[in-house]
RNA sequence: GCGCCCGUAGCUCAAUGGAUAGAGCAUUUGACUACGGAUCAAAAGGUUGGAUGUUCGAGUCAUCCCGGGCGCGCCA
């Protein structure tokens, strides 16, 4: 293991062993053991790392390569804690500490098992772990394990993360077929804010599990189907189809549901048509099919303009409305009944899934057919289900949705358990988010009492961003001002929805989101930008070349937070992902950007002495990387000034 | 009435069952001859709504209260 020796850090290979179902860590010497395919890679790696060729091989190897000194320490100390234990499983786990870099503390969870005394299992520990070259151990309070690293160990680390094109992020060891179903505005109805968050959130995690891997199928759930296209229909009738284009086109979709609706309410006669039509639409009538498909395409361009401007994934591609599951209802009843579900109760089909009440203690049903034949939303939602599992193939299903939907949802996941279409490893998750409140923590409304428009807000915070860069920026060209506007406007509001916990209420301020201080996407954007800067003059500069006989300077505390800050990008998405919380990814990026600019006040990177420039300079390539790709998976843009 | 969610610093929010509960804003005090001050360094600020348990260890888990929000049969 004379490679060990030398050079610890490179001398690992990590990688998921699936005879085990586990991330295994071998020494890059070895191969004994491995699955061919990964033995090969690895012979195939080593190689061409050694000859110092840039070539797929390498970014193979790179990709195989846990950068994560975090991870790299439980896994040694794993077979330490074994030992110890004589066989007891101990799950080592490594966390960032204030006391050290990291902090391990399975010690204490052993003490009660052996009969010990934490400290004195902590220090068996230390003494039988060998990270020589990595880190020193230390034992400290009631029996955790200080992990300091190595500074050679953390520079060759970041080393792994700078050749990594990925930037030290692994794929997921079990990639699958998910289905984000997000957004999901009304036909003919304005989108408001509670559309945003769906909307953002949805967004966010596309991004993200693609980047680690995941086949992604976005489903855009459109409401556009039902007894409200009877009253729309007939009141596009009656104002004729080139004026309501108009008044639909130029985004108007609030004037024209209300008319329609007041003339519902108002109007047997319009009532009597407006039923009538619905018959029509669902007999497939092509005259009144043409009229509903002219409602939809006039409403997803007011909304595709919304979504490109927001910078959000969504296209008519990924369009899965309520009509497109129209023909599966029948089945749906059909295999509910042939499976004996369904029940009559006051002349619906339903079906009872345990453990549902409703007011008097009654047993809750989901009812599939109305009184009188109609489908409704659960027996549309139980299509969808059937349809992402069976013919999309999807063994993951995550469904964007406000909480208050909450127990509609499991009725519908456990009716389709029932029926066997939901079996593992299909599984659907109700990713859940609160409500958006006004500083007066109440329901956000807007001074008229409506909900406040998406269309408003976003225009509102690109306005406020735009005004804001030409007085901090006035001398940028008008062009390149109104860009950056936009890409802080609305990286400020997705950001304000995704730095918090989902599932609570979040409290809208405009003032806050856009202070350009704090916990903001502008603050995140002005370090990225920052740091541009400096890596274009740095370009411009002529660079001394280093003086080979110099002594290396030691590292200061901030350049150690910093690459203990991008080691851990990794950590940050699957931790993200394992419960689809974005705020966990904003937080690590704001961590990030902390650590970046303590290190901007206290290590000057142009002006230092050449092995320190270079050194500052690569470390800030990889923040750079790392702020803008972060952001990226959160949808927001990193403009290289602002 | 039943069920779900939330309750952490003045405000807005973090915190895999791990030590002395952390940030940001606001407040106070410092730092511009400076790679971008849209910044940084620091101070002060807490009975984690309450109680009882489980545990070596609880903001986190369990049970019960209190307060707030939401849902609870044919709208989606």
């Amino acid at each position: 293991m004379a490679t060990e020796n030398r050079q610890s850090a490179l001398g690992m290979i990590r990688t998921c062993d699936t005879r085990f179902r586990k991330p295994m860590l071998y020494p890059l010497s070895y191969e004994g053991g491995m699955p061919r395919r990964i033995a090969t890679i690895v012979r195939r790696s080593r190689k061409a790392h050694q000859t110092g060729m840039s070539n797929e091989c390498v970014h193979e190897y790179d990709r195989l390569f846990m950068a994560d000194p975090l991870v790299i320490v439980a896994e040694l100390l794993a077979p330490a804690f074994a030992s110890v234990a004589g066989g007891a499983e101990v799950d080592p786990v490594v966390r960032p500490s204030d006391r050290a870099d990291a902090q391990a503390n399975g010690a204490l969870a052993l003490a009660s098992k052996l009969g010990r005394k934490p400290r004195d299992i902590a220090a068996d520990v230390v003494a039988a772990a060998d990270l020589t070259g990595k880190a020193t151990l230390g034992v400290a309070g009631p029996g955790f394990i200080n992990v300091t690293f190595d500074e050679a160990f953390l520079k060759d680390q970041l080393d792994v993360l700078t050749r990594d094109g990925r930037l030290g992020v692994r794929m997921s060891p079990a990639p699958e077929r998910v289905v984000v179903d997000y957004s999901a505005p009304n036909i003919a109805k304005e989108m408001h804010i509670g559309h945003l968050r769906t909307t953002v959130i949805g967004d966010a995690l596309v991004r993200l599990l693609e980047f680690v891997g995941h086949t992604v199928i976005r489903e855009n759930h459109v409401g556009d189907w039902g007894t409200p296209f009877g009253m729309l229909i007939e009141h596009l009738i009656d104002l004729g189809e080139t004026e309501a284009a108009a008044g639909l086109s130029v985004g108007d979709l609030d004037g024209f549901y209300k008319q329609a609706r007041a003339k519902f309410d108002s109007s047997d006669a319009f009532q009597a048509r407006a039923r009538n039509r619905v018959v029509i639409l669902q007999s497939g009538d092509p005259e009144t099919l043409r009229l509903w498909k002219l409602l939809v395409d006039l409403s997803m361009q007011y909304f595709n303009r919304l979504y490109r401007q927001m910078g959000v994934l969504l296209t008519d591609g990924d369009l899965a409305g309520e009509s497109m599951y129209n023909d599966l209802l029948p089945e749906v009843l059909e295999r509910l009944r042939t499976a004996g579900l369904l029940e009559v109760s006051d002349g619906a089909d339903v079906v009872f899934p345990p453990g549902y009440t409703n007011r008097e203690g009654d047993p809750l049903p989901l009812i599939v057919q109305k009184r009188g034949g109609g489908f409704n939303y659960g027996t549309s939602d139980l299509a969808c289900v059937l349809d992402r599992v069976e013919r999309v193939k999807a063994t993951l299903l995550l469904y964007v949705v406000g909480a208050p939907q909450a127990q509609h949802l499991a009725m519908v996941f456990d009716v389709a358990a029932m029926a066997g279409w939901l079996r593992p490893p299909a599984r659907a998750v109700h990713v859940a988010f609160g409500n958006v409140l006004g500083t007066d923590r109440k329901m956000l409304k807007s001074r008229e009492g409506e909900p406040v428009r998406f269309v408003d807000v976003v225009d509102e915070a690109i306005e406020r961003a735009t005004a804001s860069v030409r007085e901090k920026n006035p001398d940028l060209p008008a062009a390149e001002q109104i860009d950056i506007g936009r890409m802080v406007g609305t990286g400020a509001l997705k950001y304000a929805d995704l730095s918090t916990d989902r599932v609570k209420d979040y409290v809208f301020d405009w003032d806050r989101m856009l202070a350009f201080e704090g916990n903001t996407a502008p603050y995140l954007q002005y370090a990225h930008a920052r740091i541009r800067s400096i890596l274009r003059k740095g370009e411009a500069e002529e660079t001394i070349p280093v003086d080979e006989g110099s002594v290396e300077p030691a590292m200061v505390p901030q350049e150690r937070d910093l690459i203990l800050q991008l080691l851990q990008f990794d950590a940050a998405i699957h931790d993200t992902l394992d419960k689809y919380s974005p705020h966990r990814m904003a937080t690590y990026l704001f961590e990030l950007a902390q650590s970046f600019t303590s290190f901007y006040e206290a290590c000057p990177v142009l002006k230092a002495e050449p092995r320190a420039r270079a050194f500052r300079i690569r470390l800030l390539e990889q923040t750079a990387r790392v702020l803008a790709k972060g952001l990226d998976l959160l949808g927001i843009e990193a403009p290289e000034r602002m």
